[in-house]
This record gives structure tokens, C-alpha cells and sequence, in this order.
DNA sequence: AAAGTGTAGTTGTCTAGACAAGACTATGCA
DNA sequence: TGCATAGTCTTGTCTAGACAACTACACTTT
């Protein structure tokens, strides 16, 4: 017999507390009782938490109850679920939080300011092997490139500079990159896709500094990010932002 | 009555394909049915989906299992689900990820090398007024201040400039910097519950470039953080890193 | 000593039914 | 016409029980 530190009097009822539970239902008091714990490190990384059974009759739900409530944790990484062992308190030596990347058109609307494009070019070309090989297609296959400024309120942005593989969007040259982004054009198109990226930072090309209107020296936030929608590699964008006028903002919050 | 598209036989059943279903237990299949759904378009963005019920009829299993399935999608974002109204396919305007930040020395040793750190200041300051605003403090409280060179094979990865919350961490400066980053200690005495961050890229500092080995002309990647632990915040760290040597890489994987 | 066997405890999943609460619609009444 | 009300459909949540799969440990047999 394992000996694991059960007792729920303290925090986890409403009654002890005197105030209601932050969330009424059943499944979030175990939950919020078992974050609490992990938060004033009642139980340590890598130790063994609660089963199942001890909170069903800790808390006089059924197993279902607790099992969402566990299963739940399991998802934020905040527990580690063994069949046939237990469930663990995770490591948090790495920390992982949800990175959204918006569209540029709504972000830049969102902060009430007005989103201007410039298309430096929009055309169909033969793509050198290396380009052919991450999108997917044979050394020479023609792809659609387009070169598209953005601005917020007169100031440059971002310069984007996007492959995209014709056979997903045939019609991508069609759109009116003035009025919607290609981001927003192709998420219509071809939805439900994953993406990699890669956020470094670097110096502009000469090109890239005269079309931002920045000198070449300033540094600059590069995002590259390939997108591929059920193993069809989509397209292929390097997105170079001034660094003195965007960064990435995010939070954690497990 | 509102017409709704639940016809699954074409791919949802695996005696259709032929195949086993990637996930054999029943919420899995419902789910990937539905996901599969929405990557094809069969159900536009804000279009209404399969109530429970009809799911129910159309796999033949409990509401339970068919509930799973449809939260599980909604945790991903990937639908909105409206009591009394229904399931929604989600607008993907914006789409995210997750973000996961490591530790560096789990990060060097996992890449199969050799984690140095320099410790080039560890000690009790005065905070001034707009730092100590950031940790929560009364102006020219006292405060712990480290600045932390990390090496990866005798190249300098990171200059690691960092404050942090005596209360939190009393017996911080007693720690050996250079065995155990500051990441780490933190993390094992206050667990790391929110953290904002923020990514952009800069000019190192003189300073800082005179640190990392670099010229003050290099793009750095600049990472701020800021960590809390229940409303305490805990630590402010600027981390630079030069913009040639490191970059934050991850997927997106609705 | 080594190998196999049984058992208890754990998580993973499903079932069939239940009640609650929200949103819309049709109906009846003033 | 306008308003209140009942009814239907939806999601949100819970219950009590069941079987399967996995792990670790004690025990038995070779």
C-alpha cells in the first residue's frame, strides 16, 4: 500500500472555505482541489497523486466525475496518467502555452487602426528544387509567389514573402491581395491545417529593407512558417517584421 | 427543422475503407469523422453540425461517447458549441498553439551537448521604482539580481538578465548558478502557474554584446518574461539571445 | 535460483438513463 | 396585434455499473 495525501478538508469543499466554489460543478471542484495542490506543491513533481477511486470517495461523486476532472489536468500537462500505475504529478520543466498567430488584417483592425497592403508582385514561376522539395512537388514545378507589404496606419509591418502550392488553391492569384490577406484567403480555401515555424531574428535582405523602409542594420523578427493540410504541403511564407515595431505577445496560463 | 448534413457512411465507418480506424475507441472515431468533416469543407466555418443526438444514431453509440468527442473538438478549437442552440463549425480566423518554452540546460543536453553558464552578477539591489511596480513591491525594496551567460559548446547562446521577488525565493542567491539555471530553481520552488512573455528582436546592449562574444550590430532575439504564481509575481527576465545562434521553433496541430 | 502464475490496484473506455438549463417556436389569450 | 406560456430541441452535467488492459508484487512451481 502506497501511502498518498488524500485529505480534501482544507481547501477543496466550499463549506471550509465559507465562499462558493469558484465553479459549482462537481468535475471542477475536484479539478480546482487537485490545481490547488499541485500549486502549493502539496504533491511534488513525479509524485503519485490521488487515484481514482480515493477521490470518488473523497468527494461522494462517481468515477465519471473524477475521471473528467483528471483527464482534463492531463490535457494542460499538468498530470501524468500511467494505466496500470497512477496518475503523477507532471514535471514542469518545460512549460508549453498556446501561441496564437492572428491574421495581420484583423489584428491591426482590431487595434482600430487601418490595415493597407502592398503587392510588390503576385506571379506564377518555376520553383528551384530546394523550394520544390518543401512544398511537395517535382524540381521545376510551377508555384505561385507573391511579394505583399502590409501596413498599419502608413507604417510597414511586415513583409511577406509566400510560395503556395498551385494544386490547393488554384485561384490564388485571382484574389485581390489589397482587400484579404493571403493568410485569411487560404484558411477559406484549405482549412483545418498544421504548420510549422520558426521564429528567429535576423537581418533584412536589401530588397526587403528598401520595400519596409527601414535601414539595412535595423533588426528584424523573421517568422517562417510552412503549412501543410492533411500531408499536402500548402504553402511556404517568410514573414520579416521591423523589430522596433512588432513582437509576439503571449501568456501562460495552465 | 433545420437541415443538417450527418450522412458518415462515405468515410467515417472503417468497414467503408477497409482500414481499421486510426484510433479504434469509439469517441476517437466520432471525433475524427467530424474532424475529417471540417478539413474537407463539409462543414463551413459558423455552419451548424450534427446535433449529439443524431451522432448517437448515426454511430451507434451512448451520448456519453459522442459528448467526448464533441468537447474534445471544442477544446481545440476547432468547434463552438452553444447550449439550447447546437454545434458550431469555428471561425479559424485565428489559430494557435502551443508554445513551449524549456528549460536551456534540458535543451542543450538534449540537442547531445555541453551546458556552461558564467555567472557575471548575483546579488541584492535596490529595486527601482518602475521594477519594483513589475514584482508587485513598494519603491527601493530589496531585490535579487542576477545576470547569467549560458554557453552550448563554448558558443554563447543566451545572456540571461534577471530579477526576482525575494519572498518568493529567499534562498535564491545561495543557489550554484552554474549547475543549476535560475529556470530550474525557480520552477521546483514556486511551480510556474502564469507567465507573460513577450518576443521581439533587438540590438543586444553594449554590454550584453560584450557578454555573448558578438557585435553590437547582431540582431538579437529578446525575450521578456514575466512570472507569477497566484497574483505574487515571482521573477522579470530579459533574455537575449543573438539572432545567428538560436531561434524558437514549433507546430501548430489542431 | 529461475521461471511462471495469480491477484489486487490502477487507468481507459463505454452504456443507458436522468435532470437541468438555455434558445427558439408555436399556441392560446387578452 | 401583442404578450405570456407551454413545448421541443439543444447542450451541460452527473450517476452507477461494467469490462478491458496494464502494472507491480507475492506466490508457487520447476
Amino acid at each position: 500500500m502506497v501511502f498518498r495525501d488524500t485529505s480534501a478538508s482544507i481547501a477543496a469543499t466550499s463549506s471550509a472555505t465559507g465562499l462558493p466554489s469558484p465553479a459549482t460543478a462537481p468535475y471542477a471542484h475536484v479539478k480546482s482541489f487537485l490545481k490547488q495542490g499541485l500549486s502549493v506543491g502539496r504533491w511534488q513533481p513525479g509524485a503519485l497523486m490521488p487515484s481514482e477511486s480515493e477521490l470518488v470517495a473523497q468527494f461522494s461523486v462517481s468515477r465519471m466525475t473524477v475521471t473528467r476532472a483528471l483527464r482534463e489536468l492531463q490535457n494542460e500537462g499538468l498530470v501524468t496518467r500511467v494505466q496500470g500505475l497512477g496518475t503523477y504529478a507532471a514535471h514542469l520543466a518545460q512549460v508549453s502555452s498556446r501561441l496564437t498567430i492572428r491574421d495581420l488584417h484583423e489584428e491591426i483592425t482590431a487595434r482600430g487602426h487601418r490595415h493597407r497592403a502592398e503587392v510588390h508582385l503576385a506571379r506564377r514561376e518555376r520553383a528551384p528544387a530546394a523550394l520544390a522539395a518543401q512544398l511537395g512537388l517535382p524540381s521545376g514545378a510551377q508555384v505561385f509567389h507573391t511579394l505583399i507589404v502590409h501596413f498599419e496606419d502608413q507604417i510597414a509591418l511586415q513583409c511577406e514573402d509566400r510560395y503556395v502550392n498551385p494544386a490547393c488553391a488554384p485561384d490564388y492569384l485571382k484574389t485581390d491581395f489589397t482587400r484579404i490577406t493571403p493568410t485569411h484567403y487560404l484558411l477559406e480555401v484549405a482549412p483545418l491545417w498544421e504548420a510549422q515555424y520558426s521564429i528567429q531574428a535576423g537581418a533584412p535582405s536589401a530588397h526587403e529593407a528598401r520595400l519596409l523602409g527601414i535601414v539595412i542594420e535595423e533588426p528584424c523578427l523573421i517568422i517562417v512558417r510552412r503549412t501543410v493540410n492533411r500531408d499536402i504541403p500548402i504553402t511556404l511564407a517568410r514573414l520579416v517584421h521591423p523589430g522596433s515595431r512588432y513582437r509576439v505577445e503571449g501568456q501562460f496560463k495552465p
